[in-house]
DNA sequence: GTAATTTGACCGTC
DNA sequence: GACGGTCAAATTAC
């Protein structure tokens, strides 16, 4: 089971092994728990005790994001052996290769910013991956930006940035696609998500991730509850199309009905009634069985 | 009318 | 040259 992108630092060799397969671990608990969230919260009614049960959940989150984030800070600089490719998650394994700088300089030395497609090639110590089944519950507010068929793979991938990026300059992005074997014999669709960056932005939702929490803080909010709204556009995935709009309330009615003061904690529609399109139904009552 | 998504083109990296 | 990430005009949804 892949989850979780490791940077390109290592440690001595029985230590990098240990520090992959605990992160391995915590990455596939916060995957159990994000589900876990997808099918709890919008089952719950609005009062106290499902701002209660956000908020454990969140810290949940948080904890083993902040573990991730110690264990990554305890590996060393080098590469990679190749078949670590295994159990790293990309299905991109050039993804894995150094990513270029960002930063262009000069014979003199000076940092030149490149107007325009600064960074083709994300860093891949700057992401962490999920496997979910509802990977657009995460009570972020993301919006589409682009999509691609990527080579070897059945599904395209759906690339999305945070809907504050023009207002507060956040700088997270993710990518959302659909796992070739997610059809297995449960018929369970799962999806990879990969978060690039972290939060800057002060979201609705309240969960906002201060500056100074760790990247995989942000991800704990960003993976950990994916908004109910579907945006899984993929061509291929026609039983899956829904609603454009990534994180937008479920209908008006949802909206209506749950404040915002009432869900400090989450985006509105983490909270939203039993209304989820077809495709997370099926995810979420299929992981549920 | 506004906002979000789609999609072909562009560009950087490999 | 292939590939992946992003841009931006066109399209669609609300």
């Amino acid at each position: 089971m892949k989850h979780q992108q490791y940077n390109s630092r290592c440690v001595p060799q029985s230590s990098a092994s240990d520090h992959r397969s605990a992160m391995k671990e915590i990455a596939r608990g916060q995957s159990l728990v994000t589900q876990l969230r997808a099918i709890v919260l919008p089952a719950l009614q609005a009062d106290e005790r499902s701002e209660l049960v956000a908020h454990m959940f969140q810290n949940i989150l948080d904890c083993s994001s902040k573990a991730m984030a110690e264990l990554h800070m305890h590996q060393s600089p080098c590469p990679r052996r190749p078949h670590d490719d295994d159990d790293v998650l990309v299905d991109d394994k050039k993804r894995v290769k150094k990513i270029s700088s960002v930063d262009c300089k000069n014979e003199e030395g000076v940092t030149t910013a490149k107007p325009r497609h600064q960074q083709k090639r994300r860093r891949f110590d700057d992401s962490v991956s999920l496997e979910t089944p509802v990977p657009h519950y995460d009570g972020r507010q993301w919006r589409k930006y682009g999509q691609k068929h990527i080579n070897n793979t059945k599904h395209s991938r759906s690339y999305y940035r945070c809907t504050y990026r023009q207002e507060q300059d956040c700088k997270a992005t993710k990518t959302v696609q659909q796992q070739d074997d997610s059809s297995g014999a449960d018929h369970t669709l799962m999806y990879t998500v990969v978060y690039y960056g972290q939060h800057t932005c002060k979201d609705n939702d309240g969960v906002n991730s201060s500056p100074d929490d760790s990247e995989t803080n942000t991800r704990s909010s960003s993976d950990s509850q994916s908004s109910i709204s579907s945006t899984c556009t993929d061509p291929c995935d026609n039983q899956n199309q829904t609603s454009l709009h990534d994180n937008k309330p479920i209908d008006d009615k949802s909206e209506k009905l749950v404040t915002k003061d009432m869900y400090e904690p989450f985006d509105t529609t983490a909270f939203a009634p039993l209304d989820l399109d077809s495709w997370e139904l099926d995810a979420l009552l299929r992981f549920g069985a």
